[in-house]
DNA sequence: CTGAGCCTCGCCATTTTTGGGGAGTGCAAA
DNA sequence: TTTGCACTCCCCAAAAATGGCGAGGCTCAG
């Protein structure tokens, strides 16, 4: 049993394979003495990634009953910057409420404190602590631990992207000035007409851009191009 | 001056208004005691909120040489999650250096740290801090305040996202479920008669989504909507 | 000094997208 | 229950983008 925060924190970054980031999570757990620690990715597609402590059960439940779409910590915490606990989230929708007593049949506490996480490129995940005390122990013990955890939600996602490749397709194509500055214009919604005006160059100059800019970029149509120049984060919109 | 950091945090957490963001800006570059510190939002289209030490002069010159295109912290910080000691970075390109020695020249440190804060609908800032030290020194300080910075830096981007209520008005449209699709099947490179195809729907079904999604982001064309789509964070790629 | 990459310009034909019209079903909240 | 919204389908003509053919001047590094 880890009891010293720096430890965890010591153990989290040596960490080097899936098994050792669930044993941190565990660790974690332990550590806080709640019921459930969680960290996941969220997509819209799906989840590409996560460790907890949930049971198999829950979590195939979850994904079976699609509460990714209708689960209110998803959906809050998307929506905001600051962690929360899950008391102040908006439980008024009905499907909400019984996934809340579904949850509870699954031996999940009542009490929840979820971190948003966000990474380059739209990259989203949660942290979550799980228990099963009254609202204002809880309030207490997020009081005073929301910091430690923050940074504890920031290192476990440092992990994740390592472990994802996420760096995978590292070498994002140098588009040149002139590339950078056309892709830009039409992320901003000008048409070839208005771009070239903007960069005070003919409309054929401007599409030669363009071109070499797909090219580079392997993109199978301007809309393409701009996608990936602004999802590698070469251009800013 | 304030010697302990939860005052820092306190006060921080009490600001109310621009002026006090300023001073606790300002509060914090003598608590570290560093040249300058800095809370910048980044957009493309130029500096819509920030507080720091920074002498006028620089910002003005920053804006004016187009800097936030080439400056390899914004660039970088784009591209990553963890926060980077500027040393790290990538100086090669020619512009990248001669930007630093004008930033030199207008009383900046040649040492940096930069924190890079990801809100919701794609908003992304940096909380930098700036010194004149050696190396290894600024290593040291570096390794001893990130945790304490992070913190900083997520409470500062808080403050920044209340005052610019970035939640009520920009906040970002939300699409229907076949909307996000085709949005993504456009962003991912698909024609319409290929992203038809893989939705299962007829082209002009395809057409309405696209058009539908376009009113709701307010976007000139497809690529634009796309653009904003991926950037807001609606869709991911 | 030579090649590579960047910046600039033009024309033609074809494909794709866009902007207007409509029209009907079903679900879920007000 | 009504109202709204999401989802699905169709046609036509104009506007925009694309693909492929050129060309020359510039700078920077090998």
């Amino acid at each position: 049993m880890i009891n010293r925060l720096e430890d965890l924190l010591s153990t989290l970054q040596a960490a080097s394979t899936l098994e050792d980031l669930q044993s941190v999570i565990e660790a974690l757990r332990d550590y806080y003495n709640v019921s459930h620690a969680v960290y996941h990715w969220v997509n819209s597609v799906g989840e590409r990634f996560g460790a907890g402590t949930y049971s198999a059960e829950w979590v195939d439940r979850y994904l079976e009953k699609d509460y990714l779409r209708i689960d209110p910590v998803i959906f809050g915490c998307f929506q905001r910057f600051t962690p929360v606990s899950w008391k102040e989230l908006d439980w008024s929708s009905k499907a909400a409420r019984e996934m809340f007593q579904d949850a509870l049949a699954f031996g999940l506490g009542n009490q929840g404190f979820t971190i948003p996480i966000r990474g380059p490129n739209g990259q989203f995940a949660l942290f979550t602590l799980n228990d099963n005390v009254a609202d204002e122990d809880w309030e207490r013990f997020v009081d005073q631990n929301t910091h430690d955890l923050m940074i504890i939600a920031h290192e476990l996602n440092k992990k994740a992207l390592a472990f994802e490749k996420w760096g995978e397709e590292s070498s994002s194509p140098s588009l040149s000035p002139r590339e950078l500055s056309a892709m830009t214009c039409l992320a901003k919604g000008m048409n070839r007409a208005q771009a070239a005006a903007e960069l005070q160059i003919s409309e054929h100059t401007l599409r030669v851009y363009i071109e070499s800019a797909r090219h580079k970029l392997g993109a199978m149509n301007t809309t393409h191009a701009v996608a990936r120049a602004l999802s590698t984060g070469i251009i800013i919109v």
